[in-house]
DNA sequence: TAAACGTGGCTTTTT
DNA sequence: GCCACGTTTA
């Protein structure tokens, strides 16, 4: 449990800032003058839009012991926000590191949640829960919907749990409660999502839990409903700093306004251009309306980048342009030229992963014109994860050392989710979910009819789950081994629980006593699949992290906002992530392949989402570009499996979108075409795009393919195209009549079906049928070679 | 109760 | 094409 006492822990605080005050102050020396303007404007409200690289969290860091060495607040009255858990940790380091020592005294820098945390468990019973309350994640939260779920009698085939559960979420992320949801969204989940999202929070009260939305929700509603209480926090945090403004949803941006209202210091940093995460609830409207909710605010653009080489950025620039609704902001930078921002298009996604490994290769030893790159310099950043496979393959097979970024992680796999159901349950019996989590965990003979056994007698008692299964047990309402097991898994509970206040104990042993007298380690030693070796060594590792922490109550507090799994896996590889993963990293040299409409950007934004969703999509793009320092490689591939299914693909708008004169087209080698080869690039006349020429640069460009391009007529590629709607090319279908005979370079020949917009419809003689989009079909005896 | 089989569905992901 | 989930089947 959190101490009570933040408010007069001041007086005891390491730093003491009027003492400080007087010393110089070699924190600003490095700042720039747009930084020391963000750091020096101490009162009011500040908005500080920091592009990509220009040192932003250099500047807030220094706006926080600026406020402590002028003396303006004391270290436990500066509020400050970050999204991350590994946010809060740099920006306390740096702190630290600026101040040159620890920082005791900032209670308040943290992640949303965990100040949220921090503030509920002080309030809890104005929100009808206990001060001990326990946190749910995604997983406890479906499980318990999907019980809701049931028992209203509802399919959820057709109205699937999950799809509840994000629907909720998103009502907690507009700060909604149940009775304030809108007419507009009362059709929600089949017309029940609004009944089931009331009976979802009376479950949660009734188990004492939340779920992450209502961290914050609850918080919101107790400041507007309880003036007192935040008139009281409005005064204590003299000072609010905000990070990723652009990445606050509604409940957040509420909560903050509410408690800077009265004296309106607060800086918000953040970059619009950077807004990727509005599928899960972020408004960038937060970012661009602050002058709005803040007359009268200062707004400090930092704009010198410290990352990219010119040629990336104009890149990138130019990209982001196509965007409407901005900020606008233009970075700049003093370093030198360095290269183009490369561009080069293969003919499958496989190929495009061949090439990447070769030139990777290639860059650690250098070439001509760059420096060697040794493999951790290098990212490749990927749209979706199904895409980091194409490259793991390509890389076990060559035997380049790569990780992957992301993934799931270590508190949620599992093995570790299970021996943390364990601990829950020991820690506190009533904790139903933990129950149902475990109850058969390892085998004991305990089905369905079991469980429900055990819930009847729980419900018609009004107990617990673990409490209803005891008094199953000595009714003997279950019977068989089932009983037996049941029997001693009660006892075993009652025991180790009785155990942690055992003083001749560590937690750490009374951790793995539990999991070895549980059955649960032994599951995993019996377990065959290759598997289970891993899992045991997961285990191991739960248990070691355990050492940190006091108690297995502190541990468990700690995991449920801290999911994170910083993995320090060391030596010199390759990371592969996705787009949103390398957000806030950089990297000298990023490759970006599977830039290819439908793919970056996704349709699914597109077609969801409309303008904005591309709009998100173009951000995201601009993020990729941003995080290259030296060398930034763009590709697409013009087809690829996609659901197991061939596509052809066309390169994405982006590519059109990259402005020519800081890009260079590159050529695979040994194909068809290359640089100087004659014919093959004839074509870049006037009015040659970078799209014209990249399409020349690749594999499908021979002396057969342009006859066949010419054929169906130019394609104006470049001219700007509606950006919602996929062009469809009439032109090169109607060369096409049903029936006729046909070519494709990777699926030979076959007899067209049937057209659809722009695609065609072919039985392959060999490959199946399969939809192709016109322009990488020829006539059957038009073929190219 | 567990293994075998079939179906659908499918971005991004922190707390 | 793959994975997760649910249903059938031994």
């Amino acid at each position: 449990m959190s101490s009570f006492d933040d408010f007069d822990a001041f007086e005891a605080s390491s730093l003491s800032a009027r003492a400080m005050a007087a010393r110089p102050a070699p924190y600003l020396d490095g700042l720039n003058p747009a930084q020391r303007q963000a750091v020096e404007t101490m009162d009011g409200p500040v908005l500080m839009l920091a592009g990509a690289g220009t040192g932003k969290t250099k500047a807030l860091t220094a706006r926080v012991v600026h406020l402590l060495m002028t003396g303006r607040a004391r270290p436990n009255e500066i509020l400050c926000v970050t999204f991350t858990n590994k946010a809060a940790r740099e920006m306390k380091n740096r702190i630290s590191g600026m101040l040159g020592q620890t920082v005791e005294g900032m209670p308040w820098l943290g992640t949303f949640h965990s100040i949220c945390v921090k503030l509920l468990r002080r309030h809890a019973e104005l929100v009808g829960l206990k001060s001990n309350f326990t946190i749910l994640d995604s997983d406890d939260q479906l499980r318990l919907l999907k019980q809701l779920v049931q028992a209203a009698g509802i399919d959820d085939k057709r109205w699937p749990a999950r799809q509840l559960a994000s629907i909720i979420d998103d009502w907690k992320n507009r700060a909604l409660t149940a009775d304030r949801v809108p007419a507009a969204d009362a059709g929600a989940y089949n017309h029940k999502g609004v009944a089931l999202y009331k009976a979802y929070q009376e479950r949660l009260r009734e188990l004492n839990a939340t779920d992450f939305g209502d961290l914050l929700l609850h918080m919101v509603t107790i400041f507007q409903t309880h003036e007192d209480v935040l008139d009281q926090y409005q005064r204590w945090f003299r000072y609010i700093l905000v990070d990723e403004y652009q990445d606050t949803n509604v409940a957040q941006y509420l909560w903050l306004r509410l408690l800077a209202s009265a004296h309106k210091n607060v800086c918000c940093v953040g970059d619009d251009d950077q807004s990727i995460y509005g599928w899960r609830g972020a408004e960038v409207g937060n970012i661009l309306r602050f002058e709005k909710d803040f007359p009268g605010a200062h707004v400090v653009r930092l704009e010198q980048n410290y990352r990219s080489t010119p040629h990336i950025l104009a890149a990138a620039s130019g990209v982001i342009r196509g965007n409407a609704s901005r900020l606008g902001k233009e970075l700049w930078t003093e370093a030198q030229e360095g290269e183009k921002v490369r561009l080069i298009g293969h003919w499958d996604g496989e190929e495009e992963a061949r090439w990447i490994g070769e030139e990777i290769e290639a860059m650690q030893s250098g070439t001509r014109r760059m420096r060697p790159f040794s493999r951790d310099e290098v990212a490749i950043l990927v749209r979706a994860s199904h895409q980091m496979r194409a490259f793991e393959d390509r890389f076990l097979n060559i035997g380049m050392p790569y990780r992957v970024i992301g993934g799931p992680r270590f508190y949620e796999r599992m093995e570790i989710r299970d021996a943390m159901a364990y601990f829950r349950l020991v820690v506190s019996p009533s904790d139903d979910l933990a129950f149902e989590r475990i109850v058969n965990t390892p085998k004991r003979g305990l089905g369905d009819k079991a469980q429900q056994t055990i819930q009847t007698i729980a419900r018609a008692n009004g107990v617990s789950l673990l409490d209803g299964a005891a008094l199953a047990v000595e009714q003997g309402a279950i019977k068989g081994k089932g009983a037996k097991a049941l029997g001693e898994l009660v006892v075993g509970l009652a025991r180790w629980g009785r155990m942690t206040g055992d003083a001749a104990m560590t937690h750490m042993e009374l951790a793995e006593v539990i999991l070895d007298e549980s059955g649960y380690t032994a599951m995993w030693k019996n377990d065959k699949t290759p598997e289970a070796p891993g899992r045991l060594e997961n285990l191991k590792e739960l248990v070691k992290a355990l050492e940190q922490f006091e108690n297995l109550q502190g541990f468990l507090e700690h995991v449920s906002l801290v999911m994170d799994n910083e993995s320090d896996e060391q030596g010199a590889k390759v990371s592969i992530m996705t787009l949103h993963a390398a957000k806030g990293l950089e990297f000298p040299a990023v490759f970006l392949p599977g830039w290819e409409d439908g793919l970056f950007p996704s349709q699914r934004s597109m077609d969801e989402s409309g303008v904005k969703g591309l709009e998100e999509e173009r951000r995201l793009a601009y993020v990729g570009i941003t995080r290259a320092e030296e060398v930034c490689t763009i590709s697409f591939a013009g087809n690829r499996r996609v659901f197991g299914q061939w596509q052809s693909q066309l390169p994405s708008r982006f590519v059109d979108e990259l402005p020519e004169e800081h890009v260079e087209v590159l050529t695979p080698p040994g194909l068809y075409g290359g640089p100087g080869g004659g014919a093959a690039m004839g074509m870049g006349s006037v009015g040659s795009t970078l799209h014209d020429r990249a399409a020349e640069a690749n594999v499908y460009n021979s002396p057969g393919w342009r006859r066949l391009q010419e054929r169906q007529g130019q394609r104006p590629i470049s001219q700007p195209r509606e950006s919602t709607s996929t062009v469809i090319d009439l032109q090169a279908v109607s060369a096409y009549t049903v029936g006729e005979r046909v070519f494709h370079q990777k699926f030979g020949y076959g007899s067209v079906e049937g057209i659809e917009g722009d695609k065609l419809e072919i039985a392959f003689e060999k490959a199946g049928t399969k939809k192709v989009v016109a322009r990488f079909i020829c006539a059957a005896d038009d073929v190219p070679f």
